[in-house]
DNA sequence: CGTGATGTTGAGCAGCATCAATTTCGGTGG
DNA sequence: CCACCGAAATTGATGCTGCTCAACATCACG
């Protein structure tokens, strides 16, 4: 199989980063969090700061004091639950329009996760007060705010489930499948189908080990396994599960 | 030991429930979510219907509608995360001045977990458009909510942590046992100090295992090895953990 | 005193983590 | 262009932990 992280270097998928001005932002989707109106849009472009980051580089640091709020821009975060002696817990992966930090919106609390690029990202930096005045003043943005913290949350769920429900590393791993597949694919039709669904891989076996909760050698052996069963194919960072039903099916 | 369960049935420490107006309640922490503005909690009372509920009854199910938020009154309530196949993943206990639901702040959202009571309990519920309009008119009660939801979400990351980060059945349990701990004594001095904690501790053997997810014969055999190690004591439902450093160090 | 839910203890087995060796592949530097 | 390096992926062998099954004890309640 092929390397996927550098691949992910010379990926040209992702622009380079251009300073941009939020109002006429194009990367803006419908799940964004900055689909705002275009005043809201004017005060938040103007209390926030643009960071441009290298791949690999730490944003937020676990334990640390949650002073502000970031809105991913172009990139891609992934977000790690550690712990001193424990493997680090690799719980989702943010992407452009996703907002990180809100445990900021707390006096005094600390970031519970740690945010690390994965690929070169632009990322907005907004102080906690200012973040605050900012909802307070505009309903969608705070409306917007409760949206993502759902969200987070759901994703937090998720990931526990999938810990939690199976007791095989097989059903352990296609649920981290399913449940990324369907994350990029929350626009469309109904739920249950079993047509095959692509998506982006961008994460090497350590990476999804950490997240399913298995080790590397096992996310090795059972992807070759359900590769060698017909269940999924993967060409380069693309992967595609064929039959999501039977994935879902696997739980010794 | 004794069996937890029933000792709870005929618990007197909640007290029957008596209706009351929000705005006179006696049992309002500096935690809860209702520790409001006197005008903010006259409009939450007149938006909320009061429910009673016996113990062991369904307030919130899974993959249904989320069209109310629900405040916790007194009692204690149970959140279920569950799938079709695995077995339940008991998520957190909540209880008064607790807020359910927020699931509902956004249109169309599923309710992702299910709640049930473990003993009798007195509960507020507020269709979904009379709580945003509620949120929307009072700063302090938005704020609320932000910090009902961050909480929300730090104990999912706990339970994933909890789940993912110790591979030995008796680290999974002791930071369970911390975690809880931790949770009721969030007031406190400093967090890590070696001081006996003492908490209530209304769980079977069973949800304690769905808890940490292990099973209900390993969470006998390792709170008896505990014991028998003198690192907690469980006398009715009171459980104190004697050497919480000690048992953090656990995870092999 | 029967019943059902819960707690306790023992024995055996399978699955997965762990360790170890090898391969593949991109990037780098001569 | 080739040799080297390090990161990641792959494959095999082995040991141990905790799940499962099973039998029994205990308790609350009707």
């Amino acid at each position: 199989m092929n390397c996927l992280r550098f691949n992910l270097k010379t990926n040209t998928r992702r622009p380079a980063i251009l300073p941009h001005h939020c109002a006429n932002c194009s990367r803006r989707g419908p799940r964004s969090f900055c689909n705002l109106p275009a005043t809201a849009l004017r005060d938040l472009h103007s209390i926030a700061t643009t960071l441009n980051l290298d791949a690999h580089k730490v944003l937020i640091n676990e334990g640390f004091s949650a002073d502000h709020v970031f809105v991913i821009c172009s990139g891609c975060v992934k977000l790690i639950a550690s712990s001193p002696e424990g493997r680090p817990l690799l719980l989702r992966v943010a992407g452009p329009g996703d907002v990180l930090g809100l445990a900021a919106l707390l006096p005094g609390a600390l970031y519970r996760v740690t945010a690390i690029t994965l690929d070169p990202c632009s990322i907005k930096s907004i102080p906690r007060d200012d973040f605050i005045r900012f909802m307070d003043n505009f309903i969608d943005a705070s409306h917007a705010t409760a949206t993502a913290m759902t969200r987070d949350y759901n994703s937090a769920v998720l990931s526990a489930r999938r810990l939690a429900l199976s007791n095989s590393a097989a059903g352990k791993l296609a649920s981290t499948l399913l449940d990324w597949a369907r994350m990029d694919h929350l626009h469309d039709g109904p739920e249950h189908n079993n047509l095959p669904i692509s998506f982006t891989m961008p994460l090497t076996h350590e990476e999804l080990g950490s997240m399913a909760g298995i080790s590397r050698e096992t996310v090795t052996r059972l992807l070759t396994k359900f590769r060698r069963e017909g269940l999924l194919d993967q060409t380069e960072q693309q992967m595609t599960l064929h039959h999501p039903n039977r994935l879902e099916a696997i739980y010794s």
